[in-house]
DNA sequence: CAAAAATTTGCAACCGGTTGCAAAATGTGC
DNA sequence: GCACATTTTGCAACCGGTTGCAAATTTTTG
């Protein structure tokens, strides 16, 4: 079927090597012979088997991107931006979905077993043990948007979730809210008990101010929904810190739809800065993620485990921001 | 680093072919020999190389996924489901994203280097060109979401857009509106042509009503927001067939934008029936494509390509169906 | 129990490349 | 033009597996 290094190499009347060096580059061929070479292979409608090759010089350009959240609308920006910076490097996105599981186990048998160079998990769900276990495997490693440490055990890259619940609180009790919640996400997200504790630490703060939480079953429109359809049955506070920005769009959805408005009802910051933050009818005040900055910094640092494989792991920390939109009662003139 | 066959035959005592055989099945391989073999690759945490042996098999499980569509909500769902389904079947999904390019030599090239089994080309904006050139190249191919054809020149498996436009209409019409419009996305996509044509057919029947129609410039939120501002200026039709979903929650916001009620005042049609559209902040009345449905087939028809490269080409169609939701003014009721 | 049939096993070649090494070719200085 | 340094080239072994074939072993049969 495809045309083989060989049948190139009698075309051009030259040995194996020469053609193989004439597409590695780096390796020494002459300009007669390289055009002698590319001759042929033009003809013959050569392309080299990157497998084939791989096998000897031991890189694949294959990289793992690991994901659980194929439900959150943020994670198509996040694969989209993913794939084109790795494929402007060289280097070919596997992708594996996770769905429900959370053993790695299996996701790091295969991932050996296609020799991929490196391993991108993305997800702000998963524990940290999960990247652990691919690094123990020998596989380098990433962890983006996971948990911030002082001492990372994997590589990590994000924002520190702690501190954008303590911005979050701030933002809300610069506005003089006097009951704040927290809606969370699922609980047993890493993202959710660090906002959670962030918030907390923050409210503690301000012993003056009354501040309740509760969680959402999962970051999404329905989750968001119901949790706060189930929040308005009592008395709700003033204003909430969403876990994150699908979820604020699903607890938006239910307040209008119990006739509140927002701000003036009901204050709503979110968390990540989605596209869909930005749309003039959601207009949702919230805290930005800086996700290029976080996708590009992994990229590169998995690209430089290949070089250095037991690279001291570090966390990369982004800071965050307040996107000041229509959902949140404006700052009080001072 | 990693163990090999070698080093398992080594330990086991038995040759490589031993060894190889107790992890192909099928192989011809006593109880006796694959509990050694099975012990020593235990104890020394073997597991096969795939690509080493797609060298010899021939088959990677490696099924190029390519797409053009990172920024349509959509299509998270559609990755959703491909990936997982992949996966199901042991199949890899090696992602593509063209970003803006429309030039399938740089991905044929680049999936064929990487020896992928196959390749599903995921798209609704692509012309059908496109995915040929993988047929050209000798790759299985099947482009879903792609233009249905008569006579199609790869395997295609979607819905019949021109009849999907024939059925906006034709709801539009059952609903007495008289004057309706096509707001169509990109206007060179090969689905936006297609629901032109068959909006525009029914229409013809219905000499008496008027109707007109635009184009957005792609198939965003952004997009079909901006083209709705534009069509609000001067005199609106009464109710517009959106491209699709994403188009048409752009067009509400606008609507609503401008102090207009949906369905009194302007009635919108979508096309997909996404999650979003389900949404009740939304509840938009649309025209259901069958997603599972497309994604599982073209699954099942690129695997089938596996077994017989020279499948005779078909087109497979899914039909559509309203989803009567808020954004329709109800049927008169007769 | 021997002979025939069926199954299991190992040898060795192969898949499509890469690469260290030595030989061949080319370039440089005098 | 020659001796030497430098570059280019081909040989052959190797990467981690698979597989046809024949030899070795086990099972079946009479």
């Amino acid at each position: 079927m495809a045309v083989t290094l060989k049948e190139v190499a009698e075309r051009a009347k030259v040995s194996r090597s020469a053609v193989s060096r004439t597409f590695t580059d780096g390796a020494s061929v002459s300009e007669k012979m390289r055009r002698k070479v590319e001759k042929a292979a033009q003809e013959l409608g050569y392309s080299p088997n990157a497998l084939a090759s791989s096998l000897t010089t031991g890189r694949t350009k294959l990289i793992g991107l690991v994901s659980n959240n194929f439900h959150n609308p943020i994670f198509l920006e996040v694969f989209d931006r993913f794939t084109r910076r790795l494929q402007d490097k060289g280097l070919r996105p596997l992708l594996v979905n996770l769905s429900d599981e959370t053993d790695p186990e299996n996701s790091v048998r295969m991932l050996r077993q296609y020799s991929v160079d490196g391993v991108v998990v993305a997800s702000s769900t998963l524990p940290t043990g999960f990247a652990k276990a691919f690094r123990d495997a020998g596989v380098p490693v990433v962890h983006s948007f996971g948990r911030a440490s002082s001492s990372p055990q994997v590589h990590v890259v994000g924002i520190d979730n702690v501190e954008s619940g303590r911005m979050a609180a701030q933002t809300l009790v610069a506005r003089g809210y006097t009951e704040v919640a927290f809606m969370g996400g699922p609980q047993n997200a890493t993202s959710t008990q660090d906002r959670f504790e962030g918030f907390c630490a923050e409210m503690a703060k301000h012993p003056d101010l009354k501040h309740s939480h509760s969680f959402a079953d999962a970051y999404s429109f329905e989750a968001g929904r119901k949790e706060m359809l189930r929040l308005l049955e009592h008395k709700p506070a003033q204003a909430y810190f969403c876990g994150d920005d699908v979820l604020s769009l699903g607890a938006l959805s239910a307040i209008k739809d119990r006739g509140l408005k927002v701000p003036e009802d009901i204050g709503i910051i979110g968390l990540n800065d989605m596209e869909m933050a930005r749309w003039e009818s959601n207009s949702l005040t919230t805290i930005h993620q800086p996700i290029e900055q976080i996708v590009n910094s992994s990229i590169e640092l998995v690209v430089a485990m290949l070089d250095e494989p037991d690279r001291y792991p570090e966390a990369r920390i982004f800071p965050c921001r307040v996107v000041e939109r229509s959902t949140l009662r404006p700052l009080p003139s001072s």
